[in-house]
DNA sequence: TGACAATTACTGCCTAGGCAAGTATATTTG
DNA sequence: CAAATATACTTGCCTAGGCAGTAATTGTCA
């Protein structure tokens, strides 16, 4: 894990615009993104952060909160009281590890199932819907940007981000 | 404003998965840059949703409430008790308009404009550490895909997102 | 074994946003 | 002018996340 490229020199302090600033941009697609989607699972009582544990939930066939706050990048006590929301509404029940307990086995109930039967379909739609116009050339050029931007974001995470550190 | 292209098929409800979907990736990306900058602005006591209506007080010198709500792209009621705390702080002061007494003036104080002397520096380190590696070439063409994204959803959102309507 | 560290889950306190209702003022319209 | 409508701001109630501190449990190592 070596350093990476030196960071760009495409912004500056003195020439600053919102306008031209991928973060803004990327601020307002995902505020339009999460917008459509909370609008089409909130009709089924669904809030844009319950669909992802319950989702994970479904794929693992059960999980712990500390491995569901890790996948979904939140905090653990963001995520205890997340499920307590859930496990209100029916949709996920808690229960203590025998093996080691400290832990806490959540799973899904028949409610839970039901509740995120259209999720894969809404999500597919709703990002299909906001790539209105790339050819498939343009979506994985893009997708290969963030994705580099995302392991840049790593690496500045672990080394403290001392971005403009060429020493 | 006629009807931009119909929606993409990248992505179906059978195979969805995380990994390749562009809404995780930029919401990784944008939890990184919030999180980078928090690190950068908190020794300064401001938080990510501080800075910005700060610096728009600063750039348009003095602006309403309304007027920042919608520029930040947040509820009226959360501007209201932002700017609560910003002036608890002592970084703006609000006054009732008397040309139009509905409105309320903010202002920066000068400890105001103190507080926000390095954020266009901050921004702008933050997103260039995380554009390491990028040509100009491919900056400019990740800024066009996210401001085709970013018009694609304002059009849903106007006609209010039947994804899959193609009638 | 026993002290120490690490992990897990939870809680309290804070900031923060969305939505709906309410009040005050301004504008439009009959 | 009067009534209806629109706008600006505020407040209450809800969900939501970050951080720090705690208790219980497990793992590590001298």
């Amino acid at each position: 894990m070596t350093r990476p490229s030196p960071p760009a020199d495409f912004y500056s302090a003195s020439n600053f615009s919102s306008e031209d600033s991928v973060g803004y941009l990327m601020k307002r697609i995902m505020l339009s993104v999460v917008h459509q989607v909370d609008k089409r699972l909130g009709e089924h009582g669904l809030t844009s952060a319950q669909w992802g544990p319950l989702m994970r939930l479904h794929v693992t066939g059960g999980s712990t909160v500390a491995e569901l706050a890790r996948w979904l990048l939140v905090d653990a006590g963001a995520m205890t009281r997340l499920l307590d929301r859930l496990e209100k509404k029916g949709l996920c029940k808690r229960v203590r590890s025998t093996a080691d307990r400290r832990v806490v086995q959540v799973e899904l109930t028949p409610q839970g199932e039901a509740a995120i039967a259209e999720v894969p379909a809404v999500l597919a739609d709703v990002l299909n819907a906001h790539l209105a116009g790339f050819s498939k050339t343009e979506w994985q050029a893009l997708k290969t940007y963030l994705q580099r931007m995302v392991e840049t974001g790593e690496f500045l995470r672990d080394v403290g981000c001392r971005a403009g550190g060429v020493d």
